[in-house]
DNA sequence: TTTTTTGTGGGGAATTGTGGGGAATTGTGT
DNA sequence: ACACAATTCCCCACAATTCCCCACAAAAAA
């Protein structure tokens, strides 16, 4: 199971290159694991990638929870779906963000990756630095969390 | 169970290497743990070591109490994990605090380590000073504490 | 005192990260 | 089909950071 831990802060040059960072891409080949797909994430205004086999098993778990001859419910799968790109990492080790995903989550040239676990998740570092530098809501929410 | 107790103080490089000290450097190879993890404490102006196995037990711990389709559940997991790094002890004994939790904490030449049980505190001596021998109200708040 | 461990410092190679030029490809309208 | 703009890709150059090495001072142990 992939593991990606850490924050990295980078830039995004005026292409939309980002130079994906290297602690990530060895805990992906560890994995054997090179494409990568992305998405802007279903509550938050950042974009989320996936190794490529993460994806694949979440996307089978959603389908494995919902009925494909339900018109709404695949109309869920299809919102899920659609909008996911697939990446690759060029020669200088980067990677390209589409133009549609930078426009959705506001990317300007200062962006910030951070581990999640399974996936990593892309922010606007302004963005990311208003939510997470911001611990008030952590303490209570853990305490009720861990207190079923 | 490891149990990190003492007060250290070191000198940070100008590279931002520190010397790990080796009463707790001993205290983690007798749990046969080298990896660290490192971030700013929630509440301090410091920054918090956890041996990499007190760290992904707290991890495994909420990641199973956790949905991750939830909205407010998945930003308390980024909370947590947001703003860890891993650390690891180089030839020297040193490790390399990053640039960005050096900032956050305006750690300056002067550190010190202090042994906080299963986690070791790092902190810019300046600070620690200012804040550690002012104990004016430990003995009032221990005693309405205890007085349960 | 000699030896070992602990703690500091720095040089320089290798890797990581940033920027930009320009060819190839794709998409648009005419 | 053609010209044109925008996007993507492949290349090079260079700055910053990290890693690996060695030297040495200071403290502790023999």
């Amino acid at each position: 199971m992939v593991r990606f831990i850490g924050n990295i802060d980078a830039k995004m040059d005026e292409k939309g290159r980002v130079f994906f960072p290297a602690v990530f891409r060895r805990s992906l080949q560890k994995e054997g694991d090179e494409a990568l797909m992305i998405r802007k994430d279903i509550h938050q205004n950042c974009l989320v990638l996936y190794p490529k086999s993460v994806w694949n098993q979440q996307l089978d778990e959603l389908r494995s929870r919902l009925n494909r001859w339900n018109s709404q419910q695949q109309m869920v799968f299809r919102q899920f779906v659609a909008g996911v790109d697939e990446l690759s990492i060029d020669g200088n080790g980067r990677i390209l963000i589409p133009k549609r995903l930078q426009q959705q989550v506001s990317l300007q040239a200062s962006v910030r990756f951070i581990g999640m676990d399974d996936t990593i998740e892309l922010w606007a570092k302004e963005t990311a630095d208003a939510l997470l530098d911001n611990p008030t809501s952590l303490g209570e929410n853990l305490e009720a969390l861990m207190d079923l």
